[in-house]
DNA sequence: TATGCTGATTAACATAGGTTAAAAAGCAAA
DNA sequence: TTTGCTTTTTAACCTATGTTAATCAGCATA
């Protein structure tokens, strides 16, 4: 917990140090509170970030004003619409700081100029991506196969630390149930003598 | 309807006619008649398919043998266990010819080689994959935010063409509903006076 | 310590969609 | 055309989850 895009750079995509301080040139970063946003519905997404500290959440209103979070990015995560940021239009997300959090901004050009400095990092770059498909497409696969007591297991077990970080209605929103439902299937559980952690 | 690997080089991903040639000794190809298997369970996927003409699914049993599809693929589109091919583990899908097919295949060293070969074709391989992650990422709103009838409705406006080429059965479990549960829709959608097409 | 505010739980009731079973409709082979 | 297999539809009933509304718990601030 805390992990810096320096780390990030020489411990997982193993650029090396010359690299790494080109590389580092091309980001910038910002801190938010909790509560602040990073990218409004509406505007253009101009960065995908990386948090460094703290926790992120991407989610987004449908009509009724109720919210649907679409991902959790903790330490050492990528969040961004790239809906909005690959193609210059504007957002129909929200993304917030569930907690105090400190992240770097990588900007348009920063996956192509930071590709050319270090094969390495375009490999690992690539790698997120691919990760990143098989996530999504195992969640798929909850949603549609999955009851919501199954989906909240999965993700105990998935994401352990996000269950004490973010609040069960978020939970809920991610999870695709209500608030009551969760609770509901909580109680469930805990009558079958489930214990979390 | 039909869209051959090398236009796909040439039009798509704006390859020169010299690369294109060399990119093109990279595959090799195959025909699968309908109903037959690209992908069983427990093997490991050594391919990404490039569907040139046909209609492929890639999809998975539950305990109950209840099957759920992850993904069509019509003219032009990849499809593959990523999380097998690039992890070398077995996988827990099948895919299977929905219509008699040809593809393209491309092996474990093919993007890395193609993309050395065009930087054309590197850029669009990497479109291809953020396009794929925003596909994923609309479908898991749907399935957290939406009804039945409304994920229906999207998929009718989505893919016209598949609801006539994919039996409605496997539709449904594309939905995450009931073949019974589809029909309920469509009838509901016909007294409003809904016509598909 | 009182006063809010936000989040979590509970309970009663409502409903979308699942389940089971059967019938109907298509379609292909004999 | 009959037979058999697959797909779709229908209907009765059931259940998981949503909805509404109220209470409760935790935590911060006046």
């Amino acid at each position: 917990m805390e992990y810096t895009f320096r780390q990030f750079l020489e411990e997982k995509a193993n650029v090396v140090s010359d690299q790494v301080a080109e590389i580092m040139e091309l980001v910038s970063f910002q801190e938010v509170k909790k509560g602040e946003s990073l990218l409004e519905a509406g505007k253009v997404c101009d960065y995908i970030f990386f948090v460094e500290k703290g926790l992120l959440r991407l989610f987004l209103f449908n009509e009724d004003g109720v919210e649907y979070t679409i991902q959790f990015a903790p330490e050492s995560w990528f969040i961004g619409d790239r809906d909005s940021f690959y193609f210059n239009q504007s957002s129909i997300y929200n993304i917030d700081a569930i907690e105090d959090t400190r992240v770097i901004l990588l900007a348009k050009d920063f996956a192509n100029k930071a590709s050319e400095i270090s094969a390495n990092f375009r490999n690992y770059n690539e790698f997120i991506l691919q990760n990143h498909v098989r996530q999504l497409q195992k969640r798929i696969s909850l949603l549609i196969s999955a009851s919501a007591e199954e989906r909240y297991l999965d993700f105990v077990k998935t994401y352990p630390d996000l269950l004490l970080r973010a609040p069960q209605w978020m939970i809920a929103s991610y999870l695709g149930i209500t608030p009551q439902g969760l609770s509901r299937v909580r109680r469930e559980l805990a009558k079958k003598n489930f214990k979390p952690g």
